[in-house]
DNA sequence: AATTGTGAACCTCTTCACAGCT
DNA sequence: AGCTGTGAAGAGGTTCACAATT
């Protein structure tokens, strides 16, 4: 199959998210216009993601909502559940391990991992705390998608090398830093300075 | 001059966080093919986004670090301190408030908002929490540049069409929903479950 | 000799225009 | 008539190849 890009993948996920509404609302059918008027997106741009998939429409109909959702999470998620690992237990660990809009998205953080002997052992938000030491264990033990790097930015470099050592492939990294990873690891910055002053430039533009 | 492209911003705000810290350890030049080394782009990304600034390096020497840092620092930041008002002192409220990666990058969180009684008065990192009723005024009386939601996601449009009604013209949403602003507001998602399916799905491919 | 700066080629993503279907 | 699906055109961003510079 057709190599399917990451903004594509992003925009997926939105229609899946809007597709799980309709469906709670009970609407059976939607055309792409209508998805485009909830997503901010056009609906050619619709049309095309979707025929990535398949031919799913119906001409003069639109879409199935509950099929639509079916086929676009048969392709992109394939798996129940998502299974994560989160190094750091600070303010933005704890704000990750709380964060509400995981559930209904099959994402499961499964372990954390902390430096700080007080925080090893607690259990946040129904998940454990264990110590640095133990995670290429504890990671072998689980089968881990994705490792989160919520660590100050001078440890950000050895827990990545940590969780490449893992055999992770999927690196989120929320520390300030440039990481270096195997061009093999697929690796996600996201660093508030850099999207708040792009913001700010954009906005000033 | 060029419009400037978002993708480019991003960029030019890592070479700028990169030069610092190469005049921090007293380099005077560098060339675009170590920058690409450190950043993991490649060097002529590098003069290519430069080359929007002016004429800046010098050939077979490089670019003087602290000079390209300061034209860089013109065209991009142009104000000394960038000003940011947060919606929402929860988990992810709190973690954004204590965000190391602020003060070097001139970004400044001048105020927060909360519903909760509890909260407000409170002081955060330095931060006062005062009442979502006082909004307006508060960014009334500074000039704020930059609005963040950090609110649970039913709160979201609502927190959204008060930081417009303010004047306020760029926004960083963390909230999991699509936010319905003017076009001539500039809004960018941050929605970590997003975030984290795409990098799944991308690792997986 | 080594590095910058850049027009042109290339690639990727989005939008247009419309054929095809019900 | 109205919607999907898609080849082709267009826009935007990156890389190549090399002229200009010290």
């Amino acid at each position: 199959m057709k190599k399917i890009s990451s903004k594509t993948i992003s925009r997926v996920i939105v229609y899946i998210r809007t597709l799980e509404s309709l469906v709670l609302e009970g609407k059976n059918t939607v055309s792409s216009r209508e998805l485009a008027r909830i997503t901010d997106l056009t609906d050619v741009q619709i049309r095309k993601d979707i025929s990535n998939f398949g031919k799913v429409g119906t001409p003069r109909v639109g879409y199935n909502t509950t099929e639509l959702k079916n086929v676009l999470e048969k392709f992109i998620l394939r798996k129940n559940e998502i299974r994560i690992v989160l190094f750091g237990v600070g303010n933005l660990g704890k704000a990750i391990l709380r964060y509400a809009g995981f559930g209904k998205q099959k994402l499961q953080i499964v372990a954390a991992f902390d430096r700080d002997k007080k925080k090893i052992g607690k259990v946040v938000n129904g998940v454990k705390v264990h110590s640095f030491e133990t995670a290429l264990e504890v990671i072998r033990n689980n089968t881990v998608d994705i490792g989160v790097i919520a660590v100050p930015e001078e440890k950000g470099q050895e827990v990545a090398d940590l969780i490449v050592a893992s055999g992770i492939k999927g690196i989120v990294n929320f520390a300030p830093v440039s990481l270096r990873a195997p061009k093999s690891i697929h690796l996600r910055n996201i660093d508030l300075a850099i999207e708040f002053l792009s913001v700010y430039c954009d906005a000033r533009a």
